[in-house]
DNA sequence: TCTTGACTTAGAGTTAACTTTAACTGTTAG
DNA sequence: CTAACAGTTAAAGTTAACTCTAAGTCAAGA
């Protein structure tokens, strides 16, 4: 399938139709084309688009910021440079919250280890 | 040192007074003393509890069942099953958090490494 | 003694990220 | 043709987790 009604991407993507239609608001999801009543149809692209929106939110980053990347992601090859350091950047903060991750699992399985 | 005014607790573990004071108001700081002017006096052990606290909350645990937690670890022996097993469940879903954390890391490199 | 500053409380305000409501419109099954 | 349904919008409401304000207390230094 190629087109999705705002139900079948909420399904496809495990966000709400409201969900949706907020990002969309927000500015996050640019240009979600509609038919000729007026109802989001959803393509591919959209969809590739809200994983990512998915993965960078997962990893703690705020809307606002995911905005700004989009925002950046829009001016094309002009703001390649901009938007790369955004997403190196926030590969450094993933890896470091990955560490303290760990460290948080190690002193939870030492309190039930500890038996008390 | 051994006693902390809010001040220098709220340095120690790198969290503002007003949220000191917030956790103890919902409960999860129980029996924080204080002096004869009503000042709170957090002791090591008080410290030791924020700590776990910041451990479980950066490890995605509401506020509600950290003191879900804390409620029965203050019943102590008597419900020490059920302590520990919400523990086993956390410690579950923080294996699962780091999982997709690096499942995300690795979206986010494929998308520094395209380089459009 | 006065004032400064760190504390106290109860309660109001803020922010992010949804989530719902109300009022409406267009599509589809009977 | 009509009723039910899935969508639309703007705007209001919700929740978690703080964050701040106002009004007051207390101890210590000039």
């Amino acid at each position: 399938m190629s087109l999705y009604t705002i139900a079948q991407a909420s399904e496809e993507v495990d966000l709400t139709p409201y969900t949706l239609r907020y990002y969309e608001k927000e500015g996050l999801l640019p240009n979600v084309r509609k038919d000729s009543a007026g109802r989001r149809q959803y393509h591919n692209d959209d969809l590739q688009i809200i994983g990512f929106i998915k993965c960078l939110k997962g990893t703690g980053m705020s809307l606002k910021q995911i905005k700004e990347y989009g925002d950046l992601y829009e001016q094309g090859k002009a703001k390649f440079k901009e938007r790369n350091a955004m997403l190196e950047e926030h590969r450094e903060k993933i890896l470091q919250e990955i560490k303290t991750q760990k460290k948080y699992l190690k002193m939870v399985e030492a309190k039930i280890e500890m038996k008390i």
